[in-house]
DNA sequence: CGAATATCCTAAGGTAGCCTGAATATCAGG
DNA sequence: CCTGATATTCAGGCTACCTTAGGATATTCG
């Protein structure tokens, strides 16, 4: 689970940490509009994911998920299509403009991660993971 | 305006520069009910503040610093007292149980940097806010 | 086959945290 | 003393985000 996390990613998690709470970001022209859409676009996977299944993910019920989900439909950025395998499950799968805004919200990402370097310089910017990568394991 | 920050506050103030939206912390059981009440004791002073002046503070409606204000006179944790200098007015003030809830609530962010400090070591929390302050300067 | 289980939907409800609009009281200046 | 600004309050409304309840349908298991 100790994956790579970028800085902004680490921030939050430290702040987190340290007992506030945060929203999930919203970064970006690429994201849709509502914060908590983003914990579809964190969460759905290449081939489609069941929406309990995401819903089990963001830790809210399937009925609140399934109004995400809706939502998301309403603006193109994902679909429903029947699961091959399970006639009774229906799969999230994110459409050609979905996959556009993910990689809008990264592009964003990647210029804040820039901006960092830039401020901090690459030693700076490592400095900082390391300090951050230490307060999240001791968390 | 460049006054001394603790570290979660640079922490959130990063974060939120980089295009995040954060809510209020909330730390340590000294703190009232809802986030938004810290806008509240964040910025009232010793005298009292006047109900308009907390709001254009919090860049929200006096209407709805109002409602805080409510709540936490009826937490007993401020009172509303007419302002001698302007009978329109009146003056939000912090009683005892209010001071003492400010108080735990630095406790209780102090006891968070003395965690920081023992994790990273005196050095390396030097360190950690030097960069945070680098990023919050150029931002 | 029939019962239990899984998936999904609709409907109604609730809270937090804001907003606008309008009423009332007071102040400050000519 | 009239006028326009300022301070507060009441009333009503809105959006985001989540819940519980109930029911339809499809699948799997004994």
């Amino acid at each position: 689970m100790k994956q790579q996390l970028n800085t902004i990613a680490m921030l939050g998690q430290a702040y987190s940490l340290l007992g506030f709470k945060i929203v999930d970001g919203v970064v970006g022209a690429g994201f849709p509009q509502k914060p908590s859409h983003s914990a579809v676009f964190a969460q759905i996977r290449p081939e489609g994911s069941r929406l309990t299944e995401l819903a089990r993910g963001a830790n809210i019920t399937p009925q609140a998920m399934g109004e995400l989900v809706d939502e998301l439909e309403e603006l193109e950025y994902v679909v429903r299509r029947p699961d091959p395998t399970d006639r009774r499950a229906k799969l999230v799968v994110l459409t050609d403009k979905g996959r556009a805004c993910i990689a809008a919200g990264i592009t964003t990402i990647e210029g804040i991660e820039h901006r960092i370097t830039e401020t901090l310089g690459a030693h700076g910017h490592r400095q900082l993971r390391t300090l951050l990568r230490k307060l999240l394991d001791a968390g």
